[in-house]
DNA sequence: TTCGGTTTTACGGTTTCCCGTAAGAACAGG
DNA sequence: CCTGTTCTTACGGGAAACCGTAAAACCGAA
């Protein structure tokens, strides 16, 4: 089993089960921290001891208070230690539920566990530790069955885009002046409208509203 | 201190360290459960063998699962239970934050105390079971502070409503007819507009996708 | 270059939304 | 019962969105 390990979370009280989860597996070595600054200092300090972590398990959403932090998520903290220390394992663990954050959590960030807070998250928590350790991706189960529902549409960039301005509450027929600010290719109104109707049709949609709501559900906006 | 608790508590994690929090006051006698019916029923039958318990810490929020439960929130378990037992001591412990919402638990749920998830939460609810003991009423000193938080709004249910209807795919148009089927009261199409104006107009938004994106993020819809 | 096919853009008519105004209903106080 | 206030509803003109069609641009292959 893992010999060091790093907890990044705000919660005292999630921090404290996560340390009584912990001491299940008798680690030798455990640090405890609320900030996610915090966390990346230690595990820089431990690389220049010549003695790293091999295990960070992190929150993503770090609240704000009076000690201002350069670090502020969770995803921002796992970006900064991956450039120092590449082969450290992480673990996620959030209340974050939409599979497409937590699907871009293992593409770009190379996280190598998931774990949910909810009813049996600290057993959870312990499986995820195992089939890290032993070398394997951890997906909750619950994940999995979401991914694959059906009704579902790939949105390219260009429809997060133009979904993206309309929840910023910028006019349809203004969108083609913001696509030719920013180079996107296809700008005419036209064009934009076509893609609209294009995605409401296959998710069987008949408003904006209806898509908008959507796409914050599973996360892409 | 007292003598016998329950906890109410869905997140295994958090429910592992109110118990470790527990421990330090050497309560004699705890329970910890996973649903509201469960708590309900541990309750009652107390009261039944004479021997009732004198503190209920519950949360707010508790996710469905396939197990289908007749008491589907904190507020609905209070409610329950303080109608078999009026003097049972209530502390809620909980990520709400808004403060007209707590502010409602304290008036007419009459619950004791309030702890809200946080950074220093688990040495905050030993505060409030000393305090609830000792016969007062705990309330964060944080929640003061974040009363003032600029630009929000105080979203009624007719709100949440109409936005819902918006968010299914409902044209603006046919909304009255809607609201007429469950007979809520202004149901013109003008109120519905006038309403809408409103929202946007205090969050600073022009358009209603953007207004349903917000609220898909704050999770009032 | 020319040709065929696709993508993008432009344009007009219809529907829906937006917004101001005013009429009507509900209600409290005198 | 009347009066003023507030809330709700009805209506109409103008803006935006919706939708179909056609012209224009693009692109690979002959």
């Amino acid at each position: 089993m893992f010999k060091k390990v790093i907890i990044a979370e705000d919660y005292q009280s999630t921090n404290i089960s996560v340390q009584k989860t912990l001491e299940t597996f008798g680690i030798p070595e455990t640090k405890y921290v609320y900030y996610c600054d915090e966390a990346s200092s230690w595990i820089r300090k431990a690389i220049r001891d010549g003695q790293p972590y091999d295990l960070l398990i992190t929150d993503l959403a770090f609240e704000e208070d009076f000690n201002k932090q350069q670090l502020t998520s969770g995803e921002a903290l796992i970006k900064s230690v991956k450039e120092v220390q590449p082969n450290l394992k992480v673990i996620v663990f959030s209340v974050e539920s939409r599979p497409a954050i937590i699907d871009e959590l293992f593409k770009t960030l190379g996280i190598d566990g998931y774990v949910r807070k909810a009813r049996r998250d600290a057993e959870n928590l312990k499986q995820a530790m195992q089939d890290v350790y032993a070398g394997k991706k951890y997906t909750p189960a619950d994940l999995k069955q979401s991914i694959k529902q059906k009704n579902t549409y790939e949105f390219s960039a260009f429809d997060v885009t133009i979904l993206s301005l309309l929840a910023k509450g910028i006019l349809q027929k203004d969108i083609p002046f913001y696509l030719q600010q920013k180079n996107i290719k296809p700008s005419g109104l036209s064009s934009v409208e076509k893609r609209l109707n294009q995605m409401k049709e296959v998710l069987e949609f008949s408003k904006n509203e209806q898509l908008i709501a959507y796409c914050k559900d599973i996360g892409i906006i």
